[in-house]
DNA sequence: GTGAAAGCGCTAACAT
DNA sequence: ATGTTAGCGCTTTCAC
């Protein structure tokens, strides 16, 4: 047989006799196999059924064999629990949030909950997802990395599935969140910066409409206040990206900040590698770098930034811990989770550590 | 500002009255409320059966005011599609993951397609993930960044349901198989640093016995050999990461390696900070540094690095185009698709552009 | 084109 | 402890 390019069939040994399709075996069959009816199989598969051990043994034994595994599409029909919870992401350019989704998703997973991704891409909002999530039947969702609007969230509660919002917040609540403290995390930050002497301050802000940048422009700009300094400048982001980063740093380069404050990490990165490698700005000699996260590059040689580090494993335990209850117990009040995060000093700052 | 303990309930007035939980609508209501029968709804909102364009306008109107949406989970008990297509991933401290993973996620959603994630931890084998994906009767599997056997392979086979390796591929696959061209790309790189006078090459491993790291090994020893040159020296990795990559660079640093081959971007990063933070060697004036992959800090400016792009527009575009093709018609042979990678030169070699 | 009826594979009363 | 019987909310014959 001749082989084509790209996208040719295996060799006819391969194909001829593709392994026999074996049509699954159900509850029924299995039951008549082994004699009995169909709901002790079925009881055999749930703790908390009254089944003699030796039945249930015998069921699953036999199950083994058989290849008999449950339909948990089924299942659900009749519990009206799916088991899955849905998980609204938004672009991952972030690297703190490929970390987060994996946390995430093993943690749910060992609680016997699976994950559905629902992507929402740049520019659509959350609230255009949330119908095709109930038409699945998610039992709860999370939401991390995207807006959603209040009216959404409102809408949301009516179904009695719980929500929760990851490193994100709603105004009004009726959701539930969890978030790093991020205005205390930028409060420090200013207070960090002024302690060290730094007078000509910039913010550098991330997606605009985000609570994450609301809250850590909030605080960055109060604790200045309130220490009678006066933002140096201030660079209107767009969006939380090494571009947007690398970006603003060219704009501020001009007229010369002794430290800015990014809205996360991974702008500030782009930002180092701007002042660096196209301004001829030393990093901290000329300019001083902070960013929030800590995401892993944070810690490489070629950055070493400081920064804030969110409590990312404590954030997704909160997550699922909230999660997990909720679903058993109908429905607790919406609660407000915020993890303080932790300073984190490096070479991107003077006196944070050797080059 | 003083922040009470995390999990605080909100204030009484949010949590005394929440919004009503309503029960979604069925067909059946909708049925009645409308004077049709429940199969009538069900016509309306599936294409290519008979219903009149009035009807159907009359039932989806009704639909869109009663806030009625089918209930997909049903749907699929009865059609025996659940349109849920799982995804198994392992780790994803490789931002080539991140970047594919969303791809993949919004393809397949641009289809009418969900996915399901299922995560596999360091260490523990996909195979101990399938049966669990098949309880939840996804229509079909793809496979990235982790590895599964030959056995459980065909196993899966039996299911009919077709599945999809991508970047990775299992040696007598009966599966199909989406990957860049390895072998080629890793003697384009063998090629391309003999012909720029290296000769002292090293090439450091990825994970050992996964196909990425096999194919790109073999490629670039066999070149070398082909035009006479023996490897200078070879660390045998451990995983693809930054840490593995940076302890690597350490330990070939004394050999005096001129050029060395990172199994992937990752790891090549991670060597080029150890050379140059760690070992006070330059790139690529004392040590060129290869990579593979082109994940976004591959172009950064502190970087620079040579590399091979993988084609990941094309490979998940591959995936999904088979997998919609199969969905439609059941079984197609399986496939093995090799898409070329492009050779990118950067500064982390001499002649590669700009420092 | 529309309605009636029979499942899809399971769980959950209700019997015994 | 086990069997019987209704559904869960849909799709899909089969009639008309």
């Amino acid at each position: 047989m001749s082989v084509a390019a790209a996208g040719r069939r295996m060799a006819d040994d391969e194909t001829a006799r593709p392994p026999a399709v074996v049509k699954p075996v159900t509850a029924r069959e299995l039951a008549r196999h082994l004699g009995v009816s169909q709901s002790t199989i079925s009881r055999a598969f749930s703790r908390h059924t009254s089944i003699s051990p030796a039945m249930r043994a015998r069921v699953l034994q036999a199950a083994e064999a058989l290849r008999y595994q449950p339909n948990v599409i089924a299942r659900s029909l009749s519990t009206r629990r799916s088991n899955i919870i849905g998980i609204v992401m938004a672009t991952m350019t972030n690297p703190f949030y490929p970390e987060m989704l994996e946390q995430l998703v093993k943690a749910l997973q060992q609680i016997g909950l699976q994950a559905l991704l629902f992507y929402v891409p740049p520019g659509k909002e959350v609230d255009s997802e949330l119908p095709l999530l109930l038409q699945y039947q998610v039992d709860a969702v999370v939401i991390a990395s995207a807006n959603i609007s209040s009216a959404m969230a409102r809408a949301w509660t009516t179904t009695g599935r719980p929500a929760v919002l990851i490193n994100r917040s709603v105004p009004e609540a009726g959701v539930t969140t969890i978030s790093c403290d991020n205005e205390v995390g930028a409060r420090q930050i200013a207070d960090y910066l002024l302690d060290r002497g730094y007078r000509r301050l910039a913010y550098v802000s991330g997606k605009p409409d985000t609570s994450t940048n609301i809250e850590r422009a909030r605080g960055f700009r109060e604790r200045l206040r309130e220490r009678g300094v006066s933002l140096h400048a201030e660079i209107a982001g767009t969006e939380f990206s090494y571009a947007a980063g690398y970006q603003a740093a060219l704009e501020l380069a001009r007229g010369r900040p002794d430290a800015v404050f990014f809205a996360n990490d991974i702008m500030a990165v782009g930002g180092m590698d701007a002042f660096r490698h196209e301004c001829a700005m030393r990093v901290p000699e000329d300019v001083a770098v902070v960013g929030f996260d800590d995401i892993p590059m944070a810690s490489w040689p070629s950055y070493r930034l400081t920064t804030v580090q969110q409590p990312l494993a404590g954030m997704v335990a909160a997550a699922v811990q909230f999660l997990a209850e909720t679903l058993k117990q109908p429905v607790a009040g919406p609660r407000k989770h915020i993890i303080p995060g932790t300073l984190i000093e490096r070479a991107s700052t003077i006196g944070g550590g050797p080059r």
